[in-house]
DNA sequence: AATAGGGGCAACCGCCCAACA
DNA sequence: GTGTTGGGCGGTTGCCCCTAT
């Protein structure tokens, strides 16, 4: 696929990336490692806004990343784990090594949705009304926009009640651990989708932390 | 052989939150 | 307490490919 290279106004280029911005995105941070993403595309040399780079990097450019076809038990992790947890997509990810929120994302809606939407329908007795599978989702028991599901603090309460007490929810698989452990689903499970990625942190070498004070003159100077 | 339409997926957009000054 | 900034996330868009007609 070719997307159609284009500028907007501040000369940022978007579209697809190519291979020579490829590599210039992972040499940088292979060696410097990913310090501001505002910053990081002057350092890299590269005419991207620092969102792009990022997205560029987590979702495909970052070491041990599958690519390709999904395997039926990544298929049904997928499902099952979407059925608990509604669009969390990020969170769906963080059990899947190897697998990009977006690439989920992207599956779940050009493959697995329907697959699911008329698997319910099939164990769906004819006198029940069936039910959309995203239709109750965790984020649904927040109440306000402060609430939403990363608002640590006040929002956990809620949503751990909301799971203690969702004996209805069908936790009968291996899933059960999200209902059996509270502290898992309070704590690290539902709110720190991504573990800290240090592998390309920069190493405590002067020489590496050149471009961050590098940065810091840049930033007095602009 | 031509082409219309849907599928697949990379990338962008906009919003939210946490950290910090 | 308030404003700013960077990072993270889910939703959506847009373009190419494939297939049916």
């Amino acid at each position: 696929m070719v997307r159609t290279p284009s500028c907007d106004k501040n000369g940022v280029k978007k579209g697809t990336w190519t291979p020579e911005e490829d590599k210039k995105l992972v040499d940088y941070i292979t060696r410097y490692g990913h310090w501001n993403w505002r910053l990081l595309p002057k350092f890299a040399g590269l005419a991207r806004c620092g969102k792009s780079c990022r997205l560029r990097w987590l979702n495909y450019l970052r070491p041990n990343l599958k690519r390709g076809n999904y395997t039926k038990e990544e298929e049904e992790t997928i499902i099952k784990l979407h059925r608990h947890m509604g669009n969390r997509w990020s969170a769906i990810a963080a059990q899947m090594p190897g697998r990009t929120d977006n690439e989920i994302k992207n599956h779940w809606h050009t493959n697995l949705k329907k697959r699911s939407q008329q698997e319910s329908l099939s164990n769906t007795p004819k006198d029940q009304v069936p039910i959309e599978p995203t239709s109750i989702t965790p984020s649904q028991s927040f109440n306000t926009t402060q609430d939403s599901p990363s608002s640590q603090s006040s929002s956990n309460i809620t949503l751990c009640k909301t799971f203690t007490n969702s004996q209805s929810l069908a936790l009968e698989d291996e899933f059960a651990f999200l209902d059996a452990d509270t502290d898992l689903v309070c704590g690290n499970f539902w709110f720190e989708p991504y573990m800290l990625d240090i592998s390309y942190f920069p190493p405590s070498e002067p020489e590496y932390f050149s471009p961050f004070f590098d940065a810091q003159l840049w930033s007095y100077d602009n």
